[in-house]
DNA sequence: GTTTCGGTTCTTTTT
DNA sequence: GAACCGAAAC
């Protein structure tokens, strides 16, 4: 079958996505509603350019925003084409961006061996900037103002355009905060690192001043595919822009009713305007839905009309009727909790499994009560992770011994390995950093002698057990053997320490020797130190709980792309979805409330037969005391006839104030 | 001066 | 659960 495998595009595609997937050369624009087969569009369309047009597949470019995204989109094309695709370009931007410096950011000035940091090794550089200059009390949070910082970068805009809007009443002082991020950018440098916005900065730098670069992958690229366009921000835009080149042979898929990511500087703008900036540009739209029932999409189509400044797009079901969503107002998080329990076994009468339903919500917090009632319920369930798997404290352990070994110049690693040893805290592990002459070199016996002389009397026991493991496997001219080295250590000391700090060290110890296990899947400790940087989420196939049945729980951000045939959506009040904060911190007070409808849409849109809309009306703070609510102002704006309405006669009684809008 | 420990507080969204 | 603070212990 190989190479003469054949696609019926014709047979297999709807008039509209067939128009995108042999779409000729030049700029297309495909506006893809929720649920219309965008995914399928872009596979179809690799596939068509691979075995149609004879296109080599290093010629093609496909940027995705989740590793996941790309690796499912990779897959389903080989499967498409019958063999590997594995020449195509696919990754998140920060991967592609990453590819490209590895292999020339000596051109701009850079090592070619940079590290990225990851959000804890810049919340933690930002505090000690802070702290230095004793900037403590009078700034905001190390992460409010790395949030700043990220925004600046994403935004291509001087950061104190940045304070000045997140922060109009000053009261923070923008002359300290300027400081600290100089602060940042030279520790980043000494350190050799890079963070996730630097990446992005410096891919575009590296295009933008290295000409004969920028010529070899505009000539190299011929066809760049986007996907999720509506959440790109500026430095993506441009990233985009300088790769594809003069002959703008970009097909950007997107759909501005889902743009979500303004926070990380994603502008709803930059799809709106792609037809201008690419003149020439085709645009096409994708209305059929295959996904949801019709009741569904009224109840999406109603609640996206009330946002302004949009491609208008009407979502159009093929499938049958069904039922209308439900709305269940309820007293509080633990009745909300009764209640979605009381609707899971409903549904499971109705012949659905588990692992056909799942619980969205606007923050992490939000499950609190649910979790709780689940288990007790003996429902099992699923949380898509807040806490991501690299950036445990125990694989980030790991992690820093491996890039300890491998870089010399790796302060933060080097600093968090001594700091697993007793009686060394972050003090005593910079004291001896600087001793060592600001770096260590981990095959040179001297220096590690060196270094065991210097650690207190109770540490150096332990730290003979780490050092003997890297005698045994580090060779002199640096190479070893990363997996055999990690296992000796965790197994002569990492263990031991798990069980000294932490109670749930089995599960801890699991996930250690599983990322071992995975190591060996890499050439070189480079390319996986590389992976694990870029790599948030377990993102693999639901890896644990791929076997079992049970409900999924996970914030709307995560669902986006995703699709189940049950869907619940909890904690729609007024200050909860919307989120209260997302209100107050954005400027533009029309902006955040847009965005917050856009997130509801996608949370709507995830659902393909049933929906239940869960309305809390009260929640007990921490101290007791409790916090009336109104519905979200999303459950509100939907027509009444589109939904069926149930209040819980607790509802009634738990807030006198609390008036219903129905 | 540093580390450790225990109690308290509060959780946006992610590469 | 983890980040922070203050107080005790090294």
């Amino acid at each position: 079958m190989r190479g003469l495998h054949r696609i019926d595009f014709e047979k297999e595609l709807n008039e509209q996505q067939l128009a995108a997937v042999r779409a000729g050369d030049g700029p297309l624009l495909v506006l893809a509603a929720a649920g219309t087969g965008k995914t399928r569009t872009l596979v179809y369309r690799v596939a068509w350019l691979v075995l149609e047009c004879g296109v080599p597949q290093e010629q093609i470019l496909l940027a995705t925003f989740t590793n996941k995204a790309a690796r499912e989109m990779l897959e389903r094309a080989a499967a498409l084409v019958g063999g590997n695709v594995g020449g195509v370009w696919a990754g998140t931007f920060h991967h592609i961006a990453n590819r490209l410096l590895r292999r020339n950011a000596r051109l701009i000035g850079l090592p070619n061996d940079f590290t990225i940091l990851d959000r804890d090794d810049s919340v933690r550089l930002v505090k000690q900037a802070r702290k230095e200059r004793r900037l403590d009390d009078v700034t905001p949070q190390p992460h409010v103002l790395l949030g700043w910082f990220g925004l600046a970068a994403n935004r291509c805009q001087p950061l104190e355009n940045v304070i000045l809007s997140a922060d109009p009443d000053k009261t923070a002082d923008p002359e300290g905060i300027i400081a600290i991020h100089h602060d940042y950018v030279k520790q980043k440098q000494t350190l050799n690192a890079l963070d996730f916005d630097d990446l992005l900065a410096q891919g575009v730098r590296l295009l933008s001043e290295a000409e004969d670069i920028r010529l070899r992958y505009q000539r190299q690229f011929r066809y760049v595919l986007v996907d999720e366009y509506q959440d790109t921000n500026p430095v993506q835009c441009r990233l985009i822009d300088l790769l594809s080149g003069p002959a703008g042979n970009v097909m950007a898929v997107g759909d501005d009713f889902q743009c979500i990511y303004s926070w990380r500087g994603a502008d709803v703008r930059h799809i709106m305007s792609f037809p201008e900036r690419y003149p020439g540009a085709t645009v096409l739209k994708l209305e059929i839905n295959y996904r949801s029932v019709p009741e569904v999409l009224d109840v999406a189509n109603a609640c996206i009309k009330c946002n302004s400044n949009q491609f208008s797009k009407q979502l159009r079901s093929t499938r049958e009727n069904y039922r209308k969503p439900r709305v269940c107002v309820c007293a509080d998080g633990w009745e909300q909790a009764e209640l979605l329990i009381e609707h899971v076994h409903r549904l499971r009468r109705d012949g659905y499994c588990l692992r056909d339903m799942a619980v969205l919500y606007r923050a992490h917090f939000h499950t609190i009560e649910l979790e709780r009632s689940l288990t007790t319920a003996r429902l099992p369930y699923v949380v898509l992770s807040g806490v991501r798997f690299y950036e445990q404290a125990h694989t980030k352990d790991s992690v820093a011994l491996l890039r300890m070994l491998v870089s010399a110049t790796d302060r933060l690693a080097f600093c968090r390995v001594l700091e697993l040893l007793p009686r060394v805290g972050e003090k005593t592990a910079l004291k001896i950093w600087q001793r060592l002459g600001d770096s260590f070199v981990a095959a040179d016996p001297a220096q590690r002698a060196k270094l065991k002389s210097l650690l207190p009397v109770g540490a150096r026991a332990h730290w003979s057990d780490i050092d003997a493991a890297i005698e045994r496997h580090l060779n002199a001219d640096g190479t070893l053997d990363g997996g055999a080295l990690l296992q000796e250590v965790v197994r002569d000391f990492y263990e031991a320490h798990l069980v000294r700090t932490y109670d749930n060290s089995r599960e801890r110890l699991n996930d250690v020797t599983a990322m071992i296990d995975d190591f060996a899947r890499f050439e070189s400790i480079d390319s996986f130190l590389n992976d694990v940087a870029l790599m948030s989420n377990i993102d693999g196939e639901d890896s644990g709980s791929g076997g079992g049945d049970s409900i999924k729980l996970c914030t709307v951000h995560q669902a986006k792309g995703l699709e189940w045939p049950a869907v619940m959506m909890i904690w729609l009040s007024e200050g909860m979805f919307p989120s209260q904060r997302s209100l107050n911190e954005t400027s533009d007070f029309e902006d955040s409330d847009a965005e917050e409808r856009r997130l509801f849409y996608v949370s709507v849109t995830r659902a393909k037969d049933d929906l239940a809309m869960f309305v809390p009306l009260s929640r007990k703070k921490h101290d007791g005391g409790v916090i009336p609510y109104t519905p979200s102002r999303f459950v509100s704006e939907i027509p009444r006839r589109l939904v069926n309405h149930t209040a819980s006669p607790a509802a009634a009684y738990a807030v006198p104030g609390a008036r219903m809008r129905w």
